[in-house]
DNA sequence: TATTGTTATACTCTATAACTATA
DNA sequence: TATAGTTATAGAGTATAACAATA
């Protein structure tokens, strides 16, 4: 790499910049960001503890401990589906559903306001760069609103063709 | 903001990333990002422990149980100035200094790497602008090599005399 | 009375090991 | 035996409230 000395540190506190501000949005919607991650990740389609375990980076039973919390309060619901006795299946509740749908707006509205000292442009080039960076570097799991990772691989910001 | 809807999730999902490299850094040096961003402060001098707690944005309960467990390791210890007995200054013991050094050298080394997808050119770009971002949006603490906020707030990387 | 820092308590998140029930 | 998920236990991080000692 041929970034500048302490670039990587300055990675470092814009990751907590924005986990902070995602954090506080998140606390204002009475939801913590693990659980806002879960219900992002069963928001569309009901998901085993051992997939969503495996998506969300964790061990079994910190999922276990992180589903009985949601569940407690009403956000996801366990079912048992039928081909497998062992097997659970999570999925959102409405009240779930409807607390992801509102977060999420809520996240698109105002956590790029972190970016509301660039210029018009440099807004415009750094979305594009972080979007490439999260579809080149593998971004982990399922916090963007398409479901699936997107991962359109075009990294020349510099040579965009719709801007 | 003229983001498009999805780019704050895709925010969140890079800050993610780069936390997630960051602690498995963290912890290949047996420390806590806690306890990195708490050494990180006190590595070029002692501070009391409001001040701490205001720079890293926690309640003084939590900051107690930070340096307890950090003084247990032998990476800080606990100071009382002469001129007011209520207060305690932080500093770094040898061996705490050591390993925020060797965790800066590394974290500057390794964490660019999430860059490697994008071109030369754009890495480029990309470091100018979250520079500018983290200038302007006022990243949180003294992650940086700097000791204090880097604020030259130059945002138009798109016109960036020294490349 | 205001301030410095601590202790007490509680909750979330996360990890490892041991366990149960099913396959 | 291997897999799905849970329970048990532990520790880090963070919050609020109550407290101590000093200013």
């Amino acid at each position: 790499m041929t970034a500048h000395h302490g670039f990587g540190a300055t990675l470092v506190g814009l990751a907590v910049l924005i986990q902070r501000r995602h954090a506080q949005i998140c606390a204002e919607h009475d939801l913590t960001p693990a659980q806002a991650q879960l219900l992002c990740m069963i928001k569309d389609q009901p998901r085993g503890m051992t997939e969503l375990a495996q998506l969300m980076g964790l061990a079994k039973p910190g999922l276990s401990g992180l589903v009985d919390r949601a569940e407690r309060r009403g956000l996801v619901c366990r079912n048992t589906p039928g081909y497998d006795r062992r097997a659970v299946t999570l999925s959102t509740t409405p009240l779930g559903k409807d607390a992801i749908e509102a977060l999420f707006a809520d996240v698109s509205d105002r956590l790029p306001d972190i970016l509301e000292g660039l210029s018009a442009q440099d807004q415009h080039l750094f979305e594009h760069l972080v979007n490439a960076v999260a579809a080149t570097a593998g971004v982990p799991l399922h916090f963007g609103g398409r479901g699936e990772c997107g991962d359109r691989g075009e990294s020349t910001a510099t040579a965009c063709g719709d801007c």
